[in-house]
DNA sequence: CTTGATAATGATAATCATTATCAATAAGGA
DNA sequence: TCCTTATTGATAATGATTATCATTATCAAG
């Protein structure tokens, strides 16, 4: 499993091509963005890091190589309620697991966790597999999102 | 548990005074549009039903009022990637269930359903509570969904 | 290593859902 | 009924995302 070991083409080089489309510049330093964070980017925070090192690359290169990397499920695309995408590697062979988040409805703040992520795969698999038969429905993908006040907002809010 | 029973008022004007609001006629008609319904509509959805009877209730109202009731917790706000918000009731005393939701991620159709959702709730309860412990975070409200392809849609697909 | 077809880019304008303004209206306690 | 003020609605503004289109760069073929 090749990775970013200095030389050679980055791993994702492969994917792309394989999928029919170029390699270019603005993709490479977009996955690389996104690779290089564990936060969740949207597409302007994206536009700017990319901005730093390579400053003609433009907003809507942005928006469509995620577009691009979201389709061909490199990348998962969020929404948690501040009116903007955000986006996140699905990481492949990175260090990154399948995770689920937390979002405080008063700063939001996003928190990964994989605890009982076990637990809750087996019950979705289960699900996912009945459900499918039942509505002759092809499950691809799944959402799970628990909402509430981070420890800093619930605090704020008690004090009041 | 007072219902629309064809006099008195409506379940529902206790749940506005009670939180210190004022019980009007748009917020009235738009209550009842959704209690009507078991789609999920767009505020645009509620204004083209609203207006049918009342003429004269603007869309911004509609968004204000939408917005009361997220906060009131009378409703449920989604986002299932058609790029506007949809609302639904969130039933109290009525004869909806709490339920999740697959979404076609081709013609955007969303299908309800309850099966399961008890061993769902079940491991929600406990995941709830072990995250609650471990982040300090105070949940509130959590958020299922299973992205893939309808019926009608895979078979679309397949034929190409 | 060129060349050429065309996928990809970027500056710009357009879209469209949602919000902000603000004067006019109406709910409901006194 | 009266008065305070929450609510409304017409309108303009905002802001994220998308469409256009001429220009550029990728990469398969020669
Ligand atoms: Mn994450
Ligand atoms: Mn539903
Ligand atoms: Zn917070
Ligand atoms: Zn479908």
């Amino acid at each position: 499993m090749p990775r970013g070991d200095g030389k050679g083409p980055p791993w994702w080089k492969g994917k792309f091509r394989g999928c029919g489309h170029r390699f270019t510049i603005p993709r490479q330093a977009i996955i690389e963005t996104l690779d290089k964070t564990s936060a969740h980017l949207s597409a302007e925070d994206i536009y700017l890091a990319v901005h730093k090192r390579y400053p003609n690359i433009g907003l809507t290169t942005v928006y469509r190589t995620l577009e691009v990397l979201a389709q061909m499920r490199l990348i998962f695309k969020f929404d948690f309620g501040d009116g903007r995408s955000r986006y996140e590697l699905a990481h492949s062979d990175s260090k990154k697991e399948h995770h689920h988040h937390l979002v405080c409805t008063n700063c939001n703040r996003i928190i990964d966790y994989t605890d009982f992520i076990n637990k809750e795969i087996e019950l979705l698999n289960k699900t996912e597999k009945a459900l499918s038969k039942k509505f002759n429905f092809k499950i691809s993908n799944h959402l799970i999102q628990f909402y509430g006040l981070c420890e800093k907002c619930s605090k704020l809010t008690a004090r009041q």
